[in-house]
DNA sequence: GGGATCAATCGAGAAACGTCGATGAACTCA
DNA sequence: TGAGTTCATCGACGTTTCTCGATTGATCCC
């Protein structure tokens, strides 16, 4: 421990993300940890339009109730946006969290290549 | 549903990604999927070297063990590299994994804006 | 209102995750 | 060689995730 104080201590520069932020962080990337609901999303994205859930449903082998889950879990994390039309209910991605996400993966890339 | 057919219908355009690169992406965003594990990138890139488990310990609440946990799953995904020198073991972020899962972000945020 | 359809929620079960303490393996140094 | 240190792995445990079928709520249409 003290050994390593001398031989191996590299002390970080700079003030850490702060705990929120982290925790945003980790909210946002564990909803696009699934495949299918990385599937669910490039989907919505070639879509030019809402998609109905029937639409996804088709497009994955998964039970309603399973699909219903996914779509409710990246609502949650703010990766899609729901509306009411009618009968149906439309899912669309909100591309500001995923702009939010990239902007941090581009933030730790950058901070790499500096160091590097 | 062939209800749906007629008023929600929106076919996606082109081609859907492929599975195992859904998969791929999917593996490397549940490895951001968690604070510990976003805590434990942000330190190793503001420290310029290498940074061995006893310094990664000392930022984490957590046990050895735990710690050990999170590095590896986060080796196994491709975000870090290790290194043994000597007694210690020094972890490394991989530029290339995080660059890969900025730009399938950034295409997706692309692509929502083309759509928009 | 009554039937039909779309989708969320509930209940349950299996699997994976996150955490810990204890053990074991690899290495250093005296 | 042997003691000490660093870290991975094991075993265990509670929680969360993922999945399903069944039920419920909302909405539309006749």
């Amino acid at each position: 421990m003290d050994e390593c104080t001398l031989a191996c201590c590299n002390p970080a520069d700079g003030e850490p993300l702060a705990p929120e932020v982290v925790v945003d962080l980790a909210v946002g990337f564990k909803a696009l940890g699934d495949p299918h609901r990385v599937a669910v999303i490039d989907l919505l994205l070639r879509a030019a339009e809402p998609v109905c859930v029937v639409d996804i449903e088709r497009h994955l082998p998964l039970a309603q109730s399973t699909v219903s889950y996914h779509l409710k879990f990246l609502v949650d994390a703010g990766v899609l946006d729901r509306e009411r039309r009618g009968r149906w209910m439309y899912y669309t991605v909100r591309p500001e969290r995923l702009d939010q996400l990239q902007e941090a993966l581009a933030g730790f890339v950058e901070t790499s290549r500096v160091h590097a």
